[in-house]
DNA sequence: GTCTATAAAGGGATAGAC
DNA sequence: GTCTATCCCTTTATAGAC
């Protein structure tokens, strides 16, 4: 890790949000420097071509949100308390950055060649463990007999999409933005006691 | 509607894997004319801008993914009949079409105004008479009591993210691609049993 | 309708002065 | 470190012959 000084972190910052938005092909350094303060020769003095700060922007995206989850799967708590937090954290920070899951499934279909290199470098999700913990709890009848695969894939559908999918949902349910935001209160709170409690 | 002969098809059709693959900034008219087996001047001939082809292309996806969503809702099938058809109809067509959902979303948050002239020109999901439907059915006490914006968006949740979320999932759960499919397969079947019945 | 050639603009990247 | 000016490649779009 190189020290980053006031102006680098700036850009950084702005070249996160503009490639959340636009993607590596929609972006433009000439909207990332003047979003920064500063001309287009001072940006490429710091980040010498566009693939190299998007390869910043996307991996520092990539381990935050994949290390979190990750984090939050791996803790020692008794499972469903893990689960209930897991809903709070996931959607606390996905309200904070709703771009991000789109933003990494869009520039991972133009090159998917990109999570080999991340997944190997990352502590990536260890799921094996996330497996065995699901099957001790069958075991043990704390919750019904379910595949960790799906249940995790349950886990991660509903905390996600809703975020995701903002643009239609908000429509279809003719939901403002404050009223999405309550919308989205609410799920976190419905999935805590409806969908936790039935497992 | 104005009649289309086979170049124009040809040519509507190679957009569409294009720009679902690599969006309208990453597309470039190159690469369609080769692909249609002709060459830019004829592309322009044939839809003037790249703006107009991408718009052509999005139109027709839009209505196809949102129209085939509204129309399993409003069949005239009893509810959990109706719910077990959408979870079949929705998993089989995103088979063939997976890059379909993050298209749309990763382009509706280029340009947020595009949705807006979409569902007025389209009958969009009627989503008043499905919260009717399943206020009724909890009245019967034919499922448990929930909100219908609750319940759409997890049926949409669980269904869909599967498929957007391919390129992670496959890598955290380590399946190859004919595992995958074995998955998603699994997974109807599974959502059909144990979630639709728990209802 | 179909092509070749080219215009016109956009945008990434660098040279070089300060 | 910071700027102006500029290079040059890419890409959209059109002109014009056939």
């Amino acid at each position: 890790m190189e020290i980053e000084n006031a102006t680098q972190q700036r850009i950084l910052e702005v070249a996160t949000n503009v490639f959340y938005q636009k993607g590596l092909a929609g972006a433009r350094m000439q909207e990332i420097a003047d979003l920064s303060g500063i001309n287009k020769a001072m940006l490429h003095y710091y980040y010498t071509t566009k693939e190299q700060l998007f390869d910043k922007v996307f991996q520092r995206t990539f381990f935050m949100y994949i290390g979190s989850i990750s984090r939050l799967l791996s803790t020692a708590s008794p499972f469903k308390e893990k689960l209930w937090n897991f809903i709070d954290e996931v959607m606390d920070m996905l309200q904070k950055y709703p771009y991000i899951p789109v933003f990494i499934l869009h520039e991972l279909n133009q090159n998917p060649a990109r999570i080999s290199e991340l997944f190997s470098e990352s502590q990536a999700i260890n799921f094996e463990e996330f497996k065995r913990e699901v099957a001790r709890e069958v075991r043990r009848g704390n919750i019904k007999k379910v595949k960790a695969e799906q249940l995790f894939t349950d886990l991660i559908a509903l905390t996600v999409l809703p975020f995701v999918a903002q643009p239609i949902l908000s429509k279809v349910l003719s939901k403002n933005h404050e009223q999405y935001s309550q919308f989205l209160q609410d799920r976190k709170k419905e999935l805590k006691t409806n969908w936790l409690e039935n497992l």
